[in-house]
DNA sequence: CAGTATCCGCACGGATACTG
DNA sequence: CAGTATCCGTGCGGATACTG
């Protein structure tokens, strides 16, 4: 069931990250670890379903790695891989080309 | 019905080229002037409507411009304009991105 | 040729409730 | 706290047919 890479470059790229929400998750786990409920927090308007599949997904793909902790109550983790760690180039210039963009529109 | 741009500039640059197809459609306009035909047949698997509705919103973005030659039959080009164009960089960096991804993955 | 118009199915996201 | 499970509505993409 797991899904194919294709063959241009750029959506291979995309497939991973080009998502409302991954990019938000990418974003801030950038800063380093943080808890389900931080993530939760910090990104406006996610659901615990959709943020879980997207942290699910991002594991798979290698871009996350999870731990949890066994404790009561249960505390999980979310740190990005070396792999999403070398995203940051990639966010930083669709990051500064939105920000041209929208001074442009103003 | 304008769509309202989000706060964060990353989501901005999503909202405007994190599709399937747009990034397609964007790597391909790099290249230069295309006709809607060519444009089709270059993007594997697109439909007519669809690929029609991603290069309206992209005109509606300001990352296309679209003439249309009074001729029969009838001749629709398209072309990156500079705000298009300057997506280059962004492209660029997810490509190779994607691309090490796949060799690490092999 | 380059579209618009229409119908249709289903995958996806939201909301809610329950659990280790 | 950090999830799974379930139901449910809609929106988007595919297919097809028609047109300037």
């Amino acid at each position: 069931m797991k899904k194919e890479l294709p063959a241009c470059p750029v959506e291979v790229t995309l497939q991973l990250i080009g998502d409302k929400w991954k990019v938000l998750i990418l974003r801030d786990l950038m800063d380093g670890t943080k808890r389900f409920g931080v993530l939760k927090k910090g990104i406006n308007g996610v659901s615990q379903k959709v943020l879980t599949a997207n942290l699910r997904m991002m594991e798979t793909s290698g871009l996350v790695s999870r731990k949890v902790y066994a404790e009561v109550p249960p505390r999980v983790e979310y740190t990005l891989t070396k792999t999403g760690y070398s995203l940051k180039p990639v966010l930083d210039v669709m990051t500064v080309w939105g920000e041209e963009y929208k001074e442009k529109m103003e």
